[in-house]
DNA sequence: GATAAATATGCATATTTATAGAAATAATAG
DNA sequence: CTATTATTTCTATAAATATGCATATTTATC
């Protein structure tokens, strides 16, 4: 259907803001939603998302999103910092990035980060291995990943 | 009985080393091991061990650990700073958790909180006396806390 | 356009997983 | 030891999840 890829942003959404315990509850979350599907079609779409289920301390369950960790393989055209193999992962929280690097590389890449002008990013922030990045708003992940000449390698 | 640990610990070593797809599975891979459980005893098991069921890029599934927390090094762990006082409080605001140390201590302790490896912090960046730290999407504030090995003196 | 191929969905149902008791086993107190 | 209490396990079953197949919808090809 038309609505499959927004089906399964909204998914995402709200498995990454809220706890949902059973594909019923979500199934009731989407409706909210006038997204109107069956279990059936929930537990295939959970499927690609790679969705996993997994107790929870309190005795209960949740849906968990796969980590957006993305292992870092450089496209075509390479920055500086991708192509040293310093930096060695990137990942988000909320609206946050964090990228991990090299001991010793996080402000050197941070500044070519900030030097790059991007418009998508608002700041940085460098430690010493850490640099966090703070996009501006409605900038999405992929799009920062786009900038940051990172490709996906997900894996299981 | 007696051997619940041990087949805990069985069935760790099992979905450490090897995929498996369903409970019955890793049903008839114990009873190899003349570990005879029923289905149901194995659902708790899997509960208490916090395996998650994931699903795999082949279209199977596969029941996976919790990530590792490792345990502390040696020296100067968390626990050394906070009964001595060096952290200071530790606040939330959003996902974000911000501590504050004593005068100079931050890069020290934000060590500590990195080479704890725990999978709930995404990283952390230090100034001077203060320290900010990401968690991972989904992670309590709560279990942000226990992690830091402090106790609440408030609500939320 | 028409038609073929591919993709997505629902229905019905099989399969899988979780849980409420009851029964068994172990631990503890007197 | 015996009674009491707590754990662990099982049986039976409920609840949740996955999937085969038929149908609808979209996309590609002519």
């Amino acid at each position: 259907m038309k609505n499959k890829r927004s089906r399964l942003q909204v998914i995402t959404e709200i498995l990454r803001s809220s706890v949902v315990g059973s594909q019923e509850e979500l199934l009731a979350i989407l409706a909210d939603r006038n997204l109107n599907v069956t279990q059936a079609t929930l537990s295939r779409d959970l499927k690609v998302l790679k969705v996993s289920k997994t107790p929870l301390a309190n005795g209960t369950y949740k849906y968990v999103l796969p980590p957006v960790t993305k292992t870092v393989s450089p496209t075509g055209n390479l920055s500086t910092f991708t192509s040293h193999g310093a930096v060695i992962s990137i990942e988000f929280s909320g609206h946050l990035a964090v990228m991990k690097t090299k001991p010793g590389y996080a402000s050197a890449i941070a500044w070519d980060i900030d030097n790059k002008g991007a418009s998508e990013i608002l700041g940085t922030i460098a430690g010493d291995d850490t640099i966090l990045i703070i996009p501006r708003e409605g900038v999405s992940r992929e799009s920062i990943l786009q900038l940051m000449d990172l490709t996906f390698s997900n894996k299981d």
